[in-house]
DNA sequence: TACAGTCACCGACTACAGTCACTATATATT
DNA sequence: AATATATAGTGACTGTAGTCGGTGACTGTA
């Protein structure tokens, strides 16, 4: 019987394969953006043939989303970060109105529209697995609940709805307001709306 | 010169045409799903070139969003005449639940999933003008409109933001909601969440 | 060492959206 | 009526994502 673990040297080759596509990819859609590169000049960069690339990858869609996997948790951990800049008394509801507009300035600044656009797409498309994204224990669902936990805690929040039902809602509130931004792009101001938003949102959460 | 109003026999057979291929769209994409269509069968049935195809129609997208946007008009005039059932003295608020329970269940049940799933990735890939299903004219706006400004007249909503926030606010959430039905489809149950989450909004929109 | 089976890889091929130079003919102009 | 112009319509062609039967180097086994 085959053993599963053993790295042979073909194993080796292959996972080189792929980070040689994989970087190909990267270079390229930096460099001209997702619509204008093809798989054809992907796979001519790497130097491999278009079937190892399907080997690899299950589409193209699924190669801009592993690269947007890579990016979102990077995204992820400088959340986590900025956050731990906070004063400890800071109320829950501040904390999340900053880390809104955190979340607002880095997909408006640094992601910016063009990436944003296509990880909308593949979702919807469903194409791909976009559990990393998708997914309940993505960080920023973590990051989320301990922050309305801490709300909930020290009597800002009501208790009405629970820690876990209170988080979804208000990802699902980035995730809509975030398309719209793309979908009314440019005409759609995502952290002034943000900001907005959360505030009829907070108002409905917190204790009267 | 030419007269730009005149129906001449060739515009009638133009007009014609146009028809052909809408009608032909329309059969095939009930009948296999939008995916399943191609543009060479559309016109295949429809007895015509391809060419005529992309004169009467910019893309295979903007044939889409044009059953839709037939649709979404359809929809919002159910929607109109489904709120005239109400009593007069019926509260604002519970007119506005009622209401995204209604819309849920036409998304839901009505519309469904593959409908839902095409209209939301036209709109983010913008291959297509979709200002009838965007644009702030929309009956849907009014129909909101008009609902949130009773509730402000009344004295039950908040006077801080105007009806005009609120209502793009609101739509916008139902938006989401339904974004995030289609991505997270068959595991989100819609109109649970969007009571749910209304429900949240609301109290943040009611004065205290 | 011989050999059977596996699998990473190859690249010609298919399917399909969209393009464009051209044709045919209805309409406007003289 | 003769001619010029505008435009609906044509279909071969292009570009690109994705497929699939074939190949040979590498693997574990006897």
């Amino acid at each position: 019987m085959l053993n599963k673990e053993k790295i042979t040297s073909r194993k080796e080759k292959a996972i080189e394969t792929k980070k040689k596509i994989y970087a190909s990819a990267d270079r390229l859609f930096r460099k001209h953006g997702f619509d204008k590169v093809s798989v054809d000049s992907i796979v001519e960069m790497a130097g491999v043939s278009k079937g190892a690339f399907y080997v690899h990858f299950g589409s193209k869609n699924a190669l801009i989303t592993a690269l947007s996997v890579d990016f979102v948790q990077q995204l992820d951990l400088d959340y986590k970060s900025y956050l731990e800049s906070f004063p400890a008394d800071t109320t829950a509801s501040d904390i999340l109105i900053a880390l809104v507009g955190k979340i607002a300035d880095v997909i408006t600044l640094t992601v910016g529209y063009d990436v944003m656009k296509v990880i909308y797409e593949v979702q919807i498309t469903k194409t791909v697995n976009t559990e990393a994204v998708l997914g309940y224990n993505r960080d920023l669902y973590k990051i989320f609940n301990n922050i309305i936990n801490q709300g909930v805690q020290q009597g800002e929040f009501k208790t009405e709805l629970t820690v876990d039902t209170i988080t979804k809602h208000l990802i699902m509130a980035i995730r809509g307001l975030t398309y719209e931004w793309c979908i009314r792009y440019p005409n759609f101001n995502l952290k002034e709306q943000a900001l907005k938003h959360f505030g009829i949102l907070l108002t409905g959460i917190k204790k009267q």
